[in-house]
DNA sequence: TATAAAATGTAGCCTAGGCAACAAAATTGA
DNA sequence: TCAATTTTGTTGCCTAGGCTACATTTTATA
């Protein structure tokens, strides 16, 4: 026995309402671009930290912080490298480019207000924590200009 | 004229403190994890909201509000379904398993509160929209919770 | 009803970021 | 010093999610 089934699946032409999809696909758009330089991001701020905490960023500092294998950091690094925001040689240590650096500085402050915004919100620090670093990336100008005024009227 | 190059780069071996790393790891461990999802949440959320505003989904509606190809759409459609998140069939619109309605209700969910939230905070709707899309697959349900409790005392 | 247009499917290519396995260099310590 | 260990580099493979180009099916319309 066989279903008797129709040919078309959209049977009406469907009003189509000012273009919605556009503004969508723009959020979408800042989404994908997040994606893109939150390696970056990430990488520059934990060799920015590990050269304060322990005078020098090696690779396999990188890879057990990040909890991936040194081959992962490795290939990172060597893209990291094209795009000039940090420096190697092989079996040295790794530094910042004067770009890096500055990467670094810009991404640990936005850091640190997603932190301490989370805290002041009445979290754990260890939620907080977890939670920062997803976040921080996709944080805009406005929205941490905003955390930030939620920080001085919350002092923790 | 050759510049004299100390041998080794590491002097003197570092203190080891409590293995921080670990615990950091594991934050990067789950913003790895969130991405593994983000796709999947992001397009049974797009398909509900589309059956619900237009009657049905269809790839090239997903297309044009993700602002890519067809062609990603189908792969990722194909993926999907091997999930059990979604249903298709050659040339017909798409539908949700109850796995996927479930998921996607979920999501939606999350979606609205973190918009909401930071509507609350101060932030224009535009972007509120847009950092909502990012920051949502970002937040525990601990700091969901948290801006929940916020939204009650500070009512829009 | 033909034919044009739109939607969908498919193939092949690309980059990013994972991995294991092996090779080579550097560091440590007996 | 030199042998063992650690660190780093390299290769090749995998998946996800982008794309273009081309093939096919469905839908719309002249």
């Amino acid at each position: 026995m066989t279903m008797v089934e129709r040919k078309s699946t959209r049977q009406t032409p469907l009003p189509i309402p000012p273009d919605l999809s556009i503004s969508r696909a723009q959020a979408f758009e800042y989404v994908r671009q997040a994606h893109q330089s939150e390696t970056a991001e990430d990488y520059v701020e934990m060799i920015a930290d590990l050269i304060a905490e322990r005078g020098e960023a090696r690779v396999v500092d990188l890879a057990a912080n990040f909890g991936v294998s040194h081959a992962t950091v490795n290939k990172i690094i060597v893209r990291l490298n094209k795009e000039g925001l940090v420096t190697n040689r092989p079996y040295r240590s790794l530094f910042l480019t004067v770009e890096g650096e500055r990467l670094a500085a810009e991404c640990k402050e936005r850091h640190d207000v997603v932190y301490r915004f989370l805290l002041a919100l009445g979290l754990d620090e260890h939620t907080a924590s977890l939670d920062a670093e997803g976040v921080e990336h996709h944080v805009s100008p406005k929205t941490l200009q905003a955390f930030r005024k939620f920080l001085k009227k919350n002092a923790p």
